[in-house]
RNA sequence: GAUCUCGUAGCUCAGCUGGUAGAGCAUCUGACUUUUAAUCAGAGGGUCCCGGGUUCGAGCCCCGGCGAGAUCACCA
């Protein structure tokens, strides 16, 4: 074939392929570098010895000779050609560092080709490259390798948004389309600064927490996430089919009745942190997955477990942020204990200035017309409270508060409060207007766990599409006798929303959840 | 699930009572060996989310759909 069928070939075959200008300009210098002989998707090991950040952190102007021989790779992501020179920013796993590229360092002899063509012409923003050199300080003060030598690591072939920062530190065309930045996660991580450290923040968080649980000799543990029955919470799950054994199957939407199982079979301590999935609602605080932590605790009662809860945030903060305060928009947070304890109805009384604790159900349902408080007919007691609750105090614990002793009709997995008639023994930990954790001292008496259970029916039976079902193997493991237990759940998400400042769960998973692909795509 | 807003070049966005689409960055060509939102001169690049309708004529108006965000409902 001649250049010209080629050519005409090339172009009915790009036009089929639907491509942009700049990815037909991309395949064209990726065939002009084959053709020079370089292979644009090298197989060998590039050997780096420092980092961007170690650099800028550490060079300085007197002693230049600790970084004669430095050895870089990552992504070419800004070009500022200046004729026979170059200056280029490479950005690594650390950060970006400023590079400037000479035609006659990197091509000594007669040969220009190198610069003239494989730098200049063919390597395009967002390129992989490797490179060695020396650092020094450019005459406006920027940190700078001076390139001795270059390689090509890996091709791009599509145009990364491009993102500038100007000397105030202003961002210009910032890759903002929440769409476009959670549907190609990779290309927001890659070009918007910040986005790394939310998710850096997010792995030290569980860091911290595993660390915590393990110092103390409580087990990690793996539990089915595929469950024939979805008990341990209320909440409508995400069913399934098992073809071999030709029978329902359930995403998990708790973890808690196999832990407990497992506190039977004689753990004294034992935590999980994993995925949850309800098939409900999304919004700005739920993805149908969610990552939780579940902590069992054998011979403990939920007063503990609130020291426990202060003790662990604190040790997180101070691992992760190096303080216990968190500083959000509008306000700080501090994470140092002890947090008040407050009772449910103590609450509402703050914040109504009404005392619903001898309240009868037809009492509640009319206090929460008066309040303007949208109910149903199939609520009962506790769901009512926990409307008024949801509806007048939340918002208002913004400094880590401990809600406790909650009406028993909503919490049949918690075991009667000790002294209060008609309460369990559970607290809720609130942070910023939002939930962050649920414990309880766990009901370890069968016989009465199986009357709470069997009273979740009757709520089904009303019309409660979330009620809690039954759990017949469960009821059984409690026969054979639980210890006295405390567990704890942490909602991992939300928890790592307010550490990072995030008002959007989205922006703490890498891939959150999205419809299937826009025809835009 | 409901309501509101949005969808235009690779990215960020303009686009007039409806008259066959523009800018900046990016890309391409040229100049420039310490620049930095590099600069200067020129050029190319579009399924205006999809499908109907109204109209002589639709990016714009109407209907339906898809996708996204915000608010509400449900929930953690």
């Amino acid at each position: 074939m001649t250049n010209l069928h080629l050519i005409a070939y090339f172009c009915h075959k790009i036009k089929f392929m639907q491509l942009s200008d700049q990815e037909i300009v991309r395949r064209e210098s990726l065939n002009a570098i084959r053709e020079m002989g370089i292979d644009p998707y090298p197989h060998e090991e590039f050997k780096v010895n420092t980092y961007s950040g170690e650099i800028v952190e550490n060079f300085k102007d007197d002693q230049p000779d600790a970084f004669q021989e430095v050895r870089l790779a990552g992504r070419i992501m800004s070009k500022r050609g200046k004729g026979k020179a170059m200056f280029a920013e490479l950005q690594d796993s650390q950060g970006r560092i400023q590079i400037y590229l000479r035609r006659d360092d990197i091509c000594p002899g007669e040969d220009k080709s190198l610069y003239n063509e494989l730098i200049k012409r063919h390597i395009h923003l967002g390129d992989f490259i490797g490179i060695s050199g020396f650092v020094f300080r450019t005459g406006v003060g920027e940190i700078t390798v001076h390139v001795k030598s270059f390689t090509l690591l890996s091709k791009t072939l599509r145009t990364l948004p491009v993102v500038k920062t100007d000397s105030e530190g202003k961002v210009h065309h910032a890759f903002t389309d929440p769409e476009l930045r959670f549907r190609m996660r990779y290309v927001d991580l890659t070009v918007n600064e910040g986005i790394r450290d939310i998710f850096i923040t997010r792995s030290r968080t569980i860091t911290a927490m595993r660390s915590f649980f393990d110092q103390r000799g409580w087990l990690e543990v793996e539990t089915p996430i595929l469950q024939t029955i979805h008990g341990g919470a209320a909440a409508k799950p995400f069913k399934t089919h098992h073809h071999t054994l030709d029978m329902p199957l359930y995403l998990r939407i708790a973890n808690e009745l196999h832990l407990k199982r497992l506190i039977v079979g004689g753990f004294d301590g034992v935590y999980e942190i994993g995925k949850m999935f309800r098939n409900e609602g999304m919004d700005r605080t739920h993805n149908p997955e969610f990552t939780s932590l579940e902590i069992y605790v054998a011979y403990k009662d939920y007063h503990w477990m609130m020291k426990m809860t202060e003790n662990l945030l604190e040790e997180i903060t101070r691992k992760v942020l190096g303080t216990t305060e968190v500083e959000l928009a509008d306000q700080t947070i501090d994470f140092k204990g002890p947090y008040p304890r407050i009772s449910i109805y103590e609450s509402i009384e703050k914040y109504t200035g009404i005392d619903i604790s001898k309240m009868t159900e037809v009492q509640l349902r009319e206090l929460c017309h008066k309040l303007h408080i949208g109910v149903e007919d199939n609520m009962g007691r506790g769901k009512l409270i926990d409307e008024i609750f949801g509806e007048k105090v939340e918002k208002n614990l913004i400094q880590p508060t401990f809600i406790i002793d909650y009406p028993i009709e909503m919490t049949p997995l918690a075991k009667k409060h000790r002294s209060e008639e008609g309460l369990v023994e559970r607290f809720e930990l609130f942070v910023n207007g939002k939930e962050i954790a649920n414990a309880y001292t766990e009901l370890n008496d069968p016989i009465d766990q199986k009357e709470r259970l069997e009273l979740q029916l009757e709520l089904a039976k009303r019309g409660d599409e979330e009620a809690m079902a039954m759990d017949e193997d469960f009821i059984q493991a409690l026969e054979y006798g639980m210890p006295p237990t405390s567990g704890l759940g942490i909602g991992i998400d939300r928890l790592v929303m307010i550490l990072t400042g995030k008002k959007s769960i989205q922006e703490v998973l890498f891939f959150p959840q999205m419809r299937a692909k826009s025809s835009k795509e």
